[in-house]
DNA sequence: CATGAATGAGCCTTCATTCAT
DNA sequence: CATGAATGAAGGCTCATTCAT
């Protein structure tokens, strides 16, 4: 009927769709970040977007897909401020650890929900097959992070920054694996935590980069 | 009027009920490991089990009830074992934060399946309005725990085992939020991280212990 | 076991049983009272009695077995205050009528949960087929009551009080069916009914009856 | 920003919509006359329409919302046709008076499905909180009713039909309520009381309208 | 006579998703 | 490209009642 084919979709429409997926995306991750994503349903994201299902069904084929695509652009944030971190910090490895461990910290101050959703994501998906999507989608963000913690360990012992008794394959990861699992368990549990502890969630979180900085130092 | 506790009813019938609760909880939890809590349906729960549908509602009244009833052994488990590690190590306060985060290592190693599980816990119960809850059942459990962890670093700041920049409050609050998020996110995540990081994960939990302890001990 | 055999049930068993009985009539009529017939459950029963289902059941063997035991004996006391009223009314055929229409009102005010009850088992047995229990029930309680409420007209009739073209057949059968109709509509819809029409729903009844006596009497 | 009045919705599916509606309603009405209402489940109703369960969920939210659908249109329907006898009757208020109490035995006559109903649902909604709801309803359908019957009664004083003694905020309410309990009574007992009575059911309500009205009249 | 345990038969929804228009 | 309607497949839970002890 329309004098267009469909798959031409020029600009406009390409607009459009993008704008659409936006909407969905952003209602979405309200929701999942107030009622956890397991108990959002398709229902709930379809009446706070005021887009019919049949069409958010165009846009996503499932909600796994929603997810997903979230946690596509959350990781792509994440890992570019974290990145830029570490590029600006100057000097030794140890200051480059430094500005990496507190970009975490950073980020739990400042963006609280996509650490809350990353936490749900983990622990969402360490049910499900999706292991290789992950890693994949991982290695496309951040190729060579691996190589790089390793390295960074490895340039400290020679820098005399660091201790010479860490392993460049085992140490910085893990401290990272800590350090992540501190911020998104401080960033789930919240008010919780803090009720329990009687601290702020932020200074907790620094004290423990502290520690971890203290016993990683050359003496 | 009524004896309302006629539960003296005689051993038999207890030892019966007891038995029939522990099938229950025993088959949940194998399918909650397996499948995380969320996808696991009464219906899994009660064709695991063999018991009737209504029979099972006379036991427990509702999923969340045999899920906590499973939280409560599995606390109680926990928390004796660290207890144990606790006051089985004599020596400076050093030592015993020592036993405490290498107790809670062995935990990982030996019992997975019990820190997966609270893993899952804390996830789940991040959304629900459960806080007092779980408070109540902490605090049963392991009466007066934060006053202890705070005395700990004032004994090893006094003993001269730990550092003397410590914050009697916060420190060890903060190590134990992070170890228990490590290791519960090294369970969790389990064999993908192990992928990951090319690291078995009993050694990235010894690692991060190590370079806590490492920056908790007096110079 | 016991020395005596069961079925001689000497008199401490019957007084026993016969206790029992009234606490579970009395707990499910307060239930019934509240949430209504329908609503109630055999479990609603047994925990506000307190005695264990499988007992229960040696007493009554259904709900509906407790509901017609309360049927019974809110009858029997209904049909001996009435009887009573119209039997302690001398006079003209018309005194009697007054008498029995005032009776009604009286109850209506002084026992509004009898009432109530009994407009909710009107509703709940329209659709039962119990209907040549309902009628042998009351045969028994209120043997004759037809011929007696046609004697009545006629006795109106010929003692000059009731109007000479009333229908000894027909006319108390209907004023009585009106009177119960207004009665129960009352006592189920209470404070609704007060509320939309702005009157007490006494003054409403007693003028009820006001306006069918003047029908009644002889000009 | 997106038309939520996307209701235009062309014709036809509103068309659609509406005669579901209708199947589900008049499938839900005979089984609700049949059975009783608290007797009749969603699935009863589901096979009676040959509409699947989730479809039926699309169109009434709970078996409650098609009874109050119901509900609506037998008061809208009800009170239509109370009207036009009313506006139709020509002469003094007593005349008015006599044509609406006719017209309740019109309705019980020949439609008393629709009169069992109502006795079923003032039944059951005794229970219920939903009084502000049938109040608003009920305004709705027939605002101002109760003013319209106290000027009845005041009109009949005026013109010399009605006794001079009667109180035009109370007897008239008094009368409505009588002959509305009597109509109920009579339709949901039915046969039952035809069987009791030996008289049938609208011979009952013709002589309580008759004797009403005689008791109303000025004399 | 009392009791604890067991249970079959239902019940009312909810949800992700597909399809014809 | 958008939309209304439809739906298969579960899902969690309740209830009256029966038995073995």
């Amino acid at each position: 009927m329309l004098s267009k084919t469909s798959n031409v979709s020029s600009a406009p429409y390409r607009v459009h769709r993008e704008r659409q997926r936006r909407r969905i995306m952003t209602a979405a991750q309200k929701l999942f970040d107030v009622d956890g994503i397991d108990r959002v349903t398709m229902a709930n994201i379809i009446s706070a977007t005021g887009i019919r299902a049949s069409t958010l069904y165009e846009y996503f084929s499932s909600k796994d897909e929603i997810v997903w695509a979230l946690v596509e652009e959350l990781m792509v944030q994440s890992s570019a401020s974290i990145r830029t971190s570490i590029d600006d910090a100057t000097g030794s490895a140890l200051v480059k650890i430094t500005a990496l461990l507190q970009a975490l910290g950073d980020e739990l101050v400042q963006h609280s929900a996509r650490v809350r959703f990353m936490a749900q994501f983990d622990a969402r998906y360490a049910f499900d097959w999706s292991v290789e999507r992950l890693v994949a989608l991982e290695e496309q963000i951040f190729p060579g992070r691996f190589e790089e913690l390793s390295a960074l360990i490895r340039d400290g012992i020679a820098d005399g920054s660091l201790r010479s008794d860490l392993d460049p394959e085992l140490t910085l990861h893990a401290i990272v694996n800590a350090v992540i699992g501190a911020q998104r368990r401080l960033a789930s549990l919240g008010s919780r935590v803090e009720k329990e502890y009687g601290q702020p969630i932020e200074l907790l979180f620094r004290e423990t980069v502290r520690i971890l900085l203290l016993g990683l130092r050359a003496t």
